[in-house]
DNA sequence: TCTGGGGTCCTAGGACCC
DNA sequence: TCTGGGGTCCTAGGACCC
């Protein structure tokens, strides 16, 4: 916690519907909703006329329908969104170097760095109020909610006090006062669950939250969230703005409208969404070695497998084999109704990229074009090297094995996936690429069956 | 014919290593 | 031929956020 007011928190109100309202004059001033439309949809966002009717988000369609039928329901343009939120990112960061987006309608601004004359509560609010203006300015209309406070966690909460189209000043020295009488679920972080927790040991409020020992929170909630309550509890938070933060994962999934039975459907799903996220981590500079499918069941549990290779990949074929391979190990009999495919353990380099000449390059596209069928030209001139594998038969988990030339064949491996990597003494660690352990193209690789130990 | 999609973070258990 | 402990990595699941 700050001695002053000097952490903003912008909240664009019901970011999605009021983009849709100042494309679409004829929406303005009536309830919209966007979010998915179909019939296992959900709200994303609706304006204020529709939250009239009780409309929320992240509730299904189905009842938004049934509560609000006279609504437009969208079904979203992300790129209308996309291209709003980054004039709205560029305007503050025309004001402070440091802004940390939390999503495309969020941010906190760090004013200690915007270069005001103080941060008096005078100051602080002048200045909120013209940015206000100026967001309106550059978004064509757009109305934001503001808090500013002495931490990230106060200012959050003072942006959500006078939505929409608000400006909640929190003055230093005032912030227990305004916590204390406040339900813990204003601590971002408090949900459902944890709030059912704390509701069975008696804790309801902010206040009662800060007479109970940070002993007994960790009990009820965890070592992490129960220190973290503990501190919030008492409007400790020294949380720095940080610009930048980093990806750490990347995935693409699906809901469908009717549960899916046929194996090979599920399988081709699986593999164009493999491509996808391909296709964004090449768009990112981003490659990772850990490989999730995620796969909801007719019954909406939820079942996640993954899969680590030995070295970042962010190739279509390489992540659809695996995904597929994971996929191969699951029941699905009964039917399934969301499958996603994801990376994550990212590098922020690209393996490849660092080495590739031309026409490498153009290799690699080629084969994401091909998903289905592995080829292995890398493997085959190591072969023709004289590289083998060697004096040892193949097993899952199994590392790197040498040969006399100090290359290395990389088999990692398990859950019926087998990742093969090649590297020598001279060149960097080449491309990963996976199969299903069964696939024929890895027989002629594999070493041949040691004769077994004689049995003492 | 309840229950999205894109993420982040945490927990817990097992393997493995020192 | 018994007995630990800590650290790291991986996997699976779950809570939470917008």
């Amino acid at each position: 916690m700050r001695a002053q007011a000097s952490v903003l928190h912008l909240d664009l109100d019901a970011f999605f519907a009021a983009v849709e309202q100042r494309d679409k004059p004829s929406l303005r001033g009536k309830p919209v909703v966007v979010g998915g439309t179909g019939g296992r949809g959900v709200v994303s966002t609706a304006s204020y006329e529709a939250r009239v009717f009780g409309v929320r988000s992240a509730m299904s369609t189905r009842e938004a329908r049934a509560r609000c039928p006279n609504a437009a329901y969208l079904s979203g343009r992300f790129e209308a969104y996309r291209a709003t939120s980054q004039a709205v990112m560029t305007l503050l960061r025309s004001v402070s170097p440091l802004v940390e987006p939390l999503s495309l309608d969020e941010a906190f601004v760090d004013l200690e760095q915007a270069g005001l004359p103080d941060l008096e509560v005078p100051t602080v609010t002048a200045f909120a109020e013209d940015l206000r203006t100026r967001v309106r300015e550059v978004t064509g209309g757009l109305t934001a909610s503001v808090g500013i406070a002495s931490s990230k966690f106060l200012a959050k909460i003072a942006s959500d006090l006078r939505k929409p189209d608000g400006l909640v000043v929190v003055a230093p020295g005032t912030e227990t006062a305004l916590l204390h009488p406040m339900h813990v679920s204003v601590i971002p972080g408090v949900g459902p669950a944890t709030v059912e927790r704390l509701r069975r040991a008696g804790l309801h409020t902010v206040a009662e939250l800060a007479r109970v020992s940070e002993e007994e929170l960790v009990q009820q909630v965890g070592r992490s969230l129960g220190q973290a309550l503990h501190q919030l509890a008492r409007a400790e938070d020294d949380r720095a703005v940080v610009p930048d933060r980093e990806t750490k994962s990347v995935s693409v999934e699906g809901t469908y409208e009717h549960d899916l039975t046929d194996r090979r459907q599920m399988e081709a799903i699986v593999v164009r969404q493999a491509g996808e996220v391909a296709r964004r981590m090449k768009a990112n500079g981003l490659s990772g070695r850990t490989v999730s499918l995620k796969v909801r069941m007719y019954d909406f549990t939820t079942l996640s497998r993954s899969s680590t290779l030995p070295a970042p990949t962010e190739d279509a074929a390489t992540i659809a084999r695996l995904a597929r391979a994971l996929l191969a190990d699951l029941d699905t009999s009964g039917g399934v109704r969301l499958l996603g495919v994801g990376v994550s353990g990212l590098a922020d380099w690209v393996q490849e990229d660092l080495f590739a000449t031309a026409s490498e390059t153009e290799d690699a596209d080629a084969a994401d074009t091909d998903p289905g069928q592995p080829d292995l030209p890398e493997l085959l001139e190591l072969e023709q090297a004289g590289a083998r594998p060697r004096g040892t038969t193949w097993s899952p988990g199994m590392d790197v094995v040498h040969d006399e030339h100090g290359r290395g064949w990389v088999w990692g491996a398990g859950r019926g996936v087998v990742t093969v990597r090649f590297e020598t003494a001279e060149t960097p660690p080449g491309p990963v690429r996976s199969f299903p352990a069964d696939d024929p193209a890895l027989q002629r690789w594999r070493p041949p069956v040691e004769d077994p130990p004689e049995p003492q």
